[in-house]
DNA sequence: CTATTTGCAAATAATTTGCAGTGCG
DNA sequence: CGCACTGCAAATTATTTGCAAATAG
């Protein structure tokens, strides 16, 4: 399931114009490995995205994909997710949006939910800090995983 | 800010039951990792709760820390939380909670809310698979790195 | 022009594994 | 008493860093 170029053209601007308010350079690489991430909604890992541009840029390597992806999460163009036990994984929708997470394979697939977006902050979270992104992780058995483990798992909530 | 001790003895004795049900040995050291996370709300990484069990067990050496850790995981006795670019962190409330997660430091807190423990899974989730587990996480600025940072951080929701 | 950024290779940090001895059930 | 579990040390995996050459602004 591919981004539609149109949300790829603003994503890529959005980054554009961030590189230039930070002042940062905009490398072809830099490029490219932004654009590899913000034209799937695979949640690719540092690998995945490395073996994508290699395909058009044949000589990047690896520490320049995570120099970028880690400088991309902090200009706020991408954000981190995945389970812990499986590698860093990267997202570059920035719409308010949600997660569900297989516990088993680590399969993230997006979510998106009206009710979720519109969750109030409880009050006591003032007291802690102020607040960037609220947001919904949903977690539990993918149809695969489910039937490769025959009956055992089940629902919940 | 410890975990009452009644709260302890009921998550050690939910331990002996679910390993009694997975059949799966009690050691000295297994009691004690377990007894490690289950009486703080600190959200311990490996490191922290070897160095914990240490003072009690000398001997223990860190790879059975994470064998324990991620044993206790996969019998759903604990969670696994913190931010990307951080060590794994453990928790053992299995209670309906959420967190707050500082994207600077990477502290993070439990929120205990109604609101939130009410939601509503949305129907497209049943196309991807059961559900155990619905939470929700709520990012920003912790008090402490707003100050060290000055003016900078917003909020934004 | 020149401060940033890159690619390389070597370094680290976190986590895992093989194996011989130890202890729970 | 046997097989699961531990501790040790060595291995792996993901990610980072130092440095000389390359390049965006």
């Amino acid at each position: 399931m591919p981004v539609p170029q149109t949300e790829v053209t603003r994503r890529l601007e959005r980054f554009r114009a961030a590189a230039r308010k930070a002042g940062i350079k905009l490398t072809h690489q830099r490029l490219e490995i932004f654009r590899e991430v913000a034209s799937t909604k695979d949640h690719p890992d540092a690998e995945a995205v490395f073996s994508g541009v290699r395909g058009r840029i044949p000589t990047v390597s690896l520490d320049t994909v995570y120099r970028t992806l880690w400088l991309l999460e902090d200009l706020g163009l991408i954000e981190t997710l995945g389970p812990r036990r499986e590698r860093a994984r990267f997202d570059a929708n920035l719409n308010c949006h949600h997660h569900f997470i297989c516990e088993h394979c680590g399969l993230v697939r997006d979510l998106e939910n009206g009710e979720f977006d519109e969750l109030d902050v409880p009050p006591v979270v003032e007291r802690l800090g102020s607040v960037s992104r609220v947001s919904v992780e949903v977690r539990g058995t993918c149809r695969e995983c489910a039937k490769k483990r025959g009956g055992g798992e089940g629902s919940g909530v």
